[in-house]
DNA sequence: TCTATATTTCGACTATTATTGAATCATCGA
DNA sequence: TCGATGATTCAATAATAGTCGAAATATAGA
């Protein structure tokens, strides 16, 4: 992983509703919750969340696909993998910590 | 781990050189690197140093012990750990994934 | 086609954050 | 005690980010 995509992630993370946003999509697995779902649980103003969706699917931590009037997200595991990867990489020099 | 320690903790490494500076005492391991060593691998400012240095601290992602005139600081595994299983925490809704 | 629902875009405002130079504080060695 | 080095604080500036309402876009069903 490239620093530059790990800033992207962590910036997105970085915020209370983003982070409350893709916790949620964790916890909800590859199935994914649509928009409107997510406002349910969050109470966050359409706009608002929109704004927050779009910065996590452009730090690709979630996916967006329609389905009919829905968008559905989903969180992205493999990069939320590679970011703790990242950050743990080469940890204490190499030696067991 | 809570939502807000969480919070600062992403918001301190949300930043280029914060993050550089973690990876580099991660990389160094439990002995750390003073705030001198440090500014010699990044070329920040001793103020931007400084003040980077205390949001890492404030986040309680690394610590800081006095040696002589030089202070030492070290990354906090124990804090990027916790960290990482607040992401990840429930993942999925249990279901292995 | 018309209407209701789901979601995004736009614009304006407010608040927070990063950066740097200059000044200050602390510690060591002569 | 004095000078030099290591590190932090302060103040000012510039840039970025979050929030929300209102308007726009898209899809489904009557």
């Amino acid at each position: 992983m490239q620093t530059q995509y790990a800033l992207a992630a962590l910036a997105a993370l970085a915020q209370e509703s983003r982070l409350a946003i893709f916790r949620l999509l964790v916890q909800a697995g590859p199935d994914g919750l649509a928009a409107s779902k997510i406002a349910g649980h969050l109470a966050i103003a359409p706009s608002s969340l929109s704004f927050h969706l779009k910065e996590l699917s452009h730090a690709q931590l979630v996916t967006a696909r329609q389905e009919g009037r829905f968008i559905i997200y989903a969180a992205q595991m493999d990069s939320m993998n590679a970011l703790i990867g990242f950050l743990t990489e080469n940890c204490c020099g190499g030696a067991p910590c």
